[in-house]
DNA sequence: GAAGATTGACGGCTCAATCTTG
DNA sequence: CAAGATTGAGCCGTCAATCTTC
């Protein structure tokens, strides 16, 4: 007996016969998510570092050159434009991006790590192990990979299959609404 | 391929060999409950409701008598006391819900809906399940079930059992922190 | 003193308007 | 005109301090 069959206990007595299936996966999968995102936020706190920052860092840790365009920051953090400046801003003053002007393509501003940021981005992909270790070790490798592969099928279904080939289409946000 | 498998491609080349699904896992379960948070606010947005709204709203419907103490409502939205009190006090203003002191324990708020509140609540629940079959609607009701089954695995090893009887504890968040 | 709710300062996000470049 | 980034206004959440009631 977990959370979602004791929120869903009062429709089904309401409205016995109806397949509760979609809205007990709503609520894990928000419930879970929300778990797994407080960890984390408790681990970089410790360590002086706010989830927005991580978010940005290990996107362009994970870029090649360690650089993005402000437009692909944003397409893989889900915020709106006007957030990621902001950031990229802050963690400039920090002195862990640098900003460039995109010579090819003058609108675009070209973020790039910088050997501190690196460092800091190096620090982060252990904490975020630690918290993934944390919330998903309690159940067996089995269930995980099972859960794992079963969550992929849904993604896919939702946003379709990703091509590695174009790679900075890689994350792409669906065209708009 | 899915935006995991390309997302962890880059520590797969770092450091061949080590175990990458728990990273998988984490980005999918963040992913897809973004989706279903983006399509349930885009459905609320066409009817003037924001999240917000429907959290408390919805809360409320669940309980016995439609109504609940400000902390109840806390505990199972997940956020602080202060934008609970923000929250009620917006609801009241549009006449959704009506705010009592509790005569038992005069240090509580009691929060009722309102007629008008009951029949907005009722809306609500056809838009979110709506937005839900959207979203899970695009795999089989096979996969669909293994995942919801699996992520209670997940989810009771987190915060473990939930006790129907205690009615009023059935949401109480761990300790703190 | 502890628990529950309220208040206000502050931070970060969204949204729409604007500017620049293609 | 379209695309990308920036700006400022407004909203909402967190946090810490406060007040009331147990």
């Amino acid at each position: 007996m977990d959370r979602a069959d004791v929120a869903v206990e009062i429709w089904r007595a309401e409205h016995p016969g109806l397949d509760m299936t979609m809205k007990k996966l709503g609520v894990r999968l928000r419930w879970v998510t929300h778990h797994l995102e407080r960890e984390l936020r408790r681990e970089l706190a410790a360590h002086d570092v706010e989830m927005w920052e991580m978010e940005v860092v290990m996107a362009l840790r994970r870029a090649p050159g360690y650089q993005l365009s402000a437009g692909a920051i944003l397409r893989q953090c889900q915020v709106t434009s006007g957030a990621i400046t902001n950031r990229v801003a802050r963690l400039e003053q920090r002195g862990w991006v640098r900003r460039d002007v995109d010579l090819g393509d003058r609108r675009q501003v070209l973020v790039t790590l910088t050997p501190d940021g690196v460092a800091r981005a190096n620090q982060l992909v252990a904490l975020k192990t630690e918290a993934e270790q944390r919330i998903f070790g309690g159940i067996d490798p089995e269930t995980r990979e099972r859960l794992s592969d079963d969550l992929r099928s849904l993604l896919l279904s939702i946003e379709g299959p990703i091509h590695p080939d174009e790679a900075s289409g890689c994350f792409t946000y669906p065209p708009k609404d």
